[in-house]
DNA sequence: TATTGTATTTTATACGTTTAAAAAATCAAA
DNA sequence: TTTGATTTTTTAAACGTATAAAATACAATA
């Protein structure tokens, strides 16, 4: 039996009060807008007893405000971005708001769509990773005032805040990682996408490769196939025909997957031989031998300043301060980068 | 400078029509409505040109439906969970429905809060991996005729529609596999929590155990602190002091996490000497020697089957049909289940 | 010319809240 | 017993949309 939520006004009615009343009650500024104590006990009473739900989407339209976030990444079920929403999440919900998680795919288009649906939506601020050529629709959003802090990304043309780390330090310092330990052939596998985030962790190994007088050895995955069988083809034909590659630098944590299955399944034991580090960490990268080291994101960092920086533009609406953060993340040495 | 979006009532003024005009023609009902073709043509044009994106707010107060889906789970950075919300995520956007993640961290009273958070809110259905004790919420979605799916765990004192597996055939497929394979100590490990699939995958690998007359043995670590330390510690402990465990048994995906850390903590060789099974697939159990082989759910399926079930409760509100789906995993069996 | 029908467009209201402004009630002082 | 001040409560409008019902315009028919 489907029965009609009560209104503001069905309450209204029964107490033989207007819903003003009700609504000040309702939203805890009896008191303040002199209710009766008598009156404030009485519906309060009546509130808790039809146990009412005020509806959100009416108020919503009201106040203009959702309470409602959003976190755009590329893909929700990798990991790493997963992890961060998770943590997101749970600071949102201890301040009242909930949070929309979304996929991008790296899509321009698809994130136009989202971000606009979301903004028709009255979403109240968004998080972004942002795929290459989405300038527009972020600027769209920082015209109109919308809260907006870019992460993982930043997009050097906009003045739009941000939270990421610090890539070139990072591939440069794994880079080295692995020359320090002895590793004279070092190949980077990264992904094939005019990303500023890819180009900083490719401008990083190269860095780290040039200082020592090697020269850098690079294999580009085209992205949207970086998780079929056609790039992991690519893949080990790329092993297998440089025979001389002693260590592998791969640039992203699903590159690396795919990488350690090429691998393994080019000989079981080929990864004892090879010097290996993984942009991004893992929990499976302790699990078996060798362990995989890894540069590693601040992952609970990341998302506290995240919305350490979007509170702050949720309350102050006006005088917002620029926050552009870049992190440092952290090499995680393990087995997988010793000298063999 | 933040310019007020343009209303519906902004437009009909301009155009000097009325607003029922407009909206007719912007739901694309102008010709049902026998809206003059020049008329159409010229608010389509203006509609165009100020590229007008209507107040879903608004809508859904009028219309009372949101177009939002919410899908509840454990945690949503669970890599099984997330597979699934990905494929669910990209069902509904073809469908022109959003989805909102949110995790319930098996906890009720969250899970409670969350239900009533999201129902305020008028979300157009629930897909929810309920957490012991969720009954009473349930059954008020239900009375309300809100379209509500089960999945994973179903609550069998409830007249709710699911889709799970069959745990307890998976189990037992997978103990059986174990024991085939020579093993004759098959130890395991799952988690202290009353739920009933944990029960029939408990249930299943004592059956198995039982018809090969061997004895269970179980180790039982409390749900909440699985990832922590301490639990690892158990791990261990149970580990060493049966010596005479010749296999394991996972009984989720984090556990056999867990449980190969502490394999590998222990003695790095230890794994070539066990037989382990993992209920739960993951990317990484094909990415070192030896391969680990799981009892794998059918992520794409579920994932179809649920949105199945939701479309058609969304669609004929009143004659549901009762849609309680078991699907069967697959056993993939890898190096880690064979003799050694 | 009056009537009917058809095609087109508008008026008016509702969805459930919030809140400024107005009104009513109460009380104290003159 | 009127006046003014204060306290308490209500009226009324607004947010932006959708739509039933009414209204208008126009042509065709009797």
């Amino acid at each position: 039996m489907k029965k009609k939520r009560p209104s503001l006004k069905d309450i209204a009615d029964a107490l033989n009060i207007s819903t003003t009343t009700v609504s000040f009650v309702l939203n805890g500024k009896g008191e303040e807008k002199k209710i009766s104590k008598e009156l404030i006990a009485k519906v309060e009473a009546h509130l808790k007893e039809i146990n009412y739900k005020p509806n959100l989407v009416a108020r919503s339209l009201r106040t203009g405000s959702t309470r409602v976030l959003v976190f755009m990444v590329e893909d929700i079920s990798n990991s790493h971005f997963s992890k961060v929403g998770r943590i997101i999440e749970d600071i949102s919900y201890k301040n009242d708001y909930r949070v929309l998680f979304c996929s991008t795919e790296n899509d321009v288009k698809r994130t136009q769509d989202l971000i606009h649906l979301f903004h028709e939506r009255q979403v109240d601020g968004f998080i972004i990773v942002p795929p290459p050529g989405i300038e527009k629709e972020i600027s769209y959003l920082l015209e109109n005032e919308v809260p907006v802090v870019l992460f993982d990304r930043k997009i050097p043309e906009l003045e739009a805040d941000y939270v990421i780390i610090n890539n070139f330090e990072g591939a440069k310092q794994s880079t080295q990682h692995l020359i320090d330990s002895g590793y004279k052939n070092i190949a980077f596998i990264t992904i094939d996408l005019d990303q500023i985030q890819m180009h900083d962790r490719e401008a990083g190994y190269i860095a780290a490769i040039e200082e020592a007088g090697f020269s850098p050895n690079i294999l580009k995955i085209p992205y949207d196939t970086s998780n079929i069988p056609s790039s992991r083809e690519k893949i080990k034909k790329f092993i297998k025909e440089s025979k001389d590659i002693d260590a592998i630098f791969f640039a992203t944590n699903y590159l690396s997957q795919s990488g350690l299955k090429c691998i393994h399944q080019i000989d079981a034991k080929l990864i004892n031989k090879l010097g290996i580090i993984s942009f991004d960490d893992s929990n499976f990268f302790e699990m078996y031998s060798p362990t995989v080291s890894a540069f590693a994101q601040p992952v609970d960092e990341m998302a506290n300043q995240l919305m350490k920086i979007m509170f702050n533009k949720l309350k102050n609406k006006e005088q917002a301060v620029s926050s552009k953060l870049v992190l440092e993340g952290t090499l995680v040495t393990r087995e997988s980068s010793l000298k063999k």
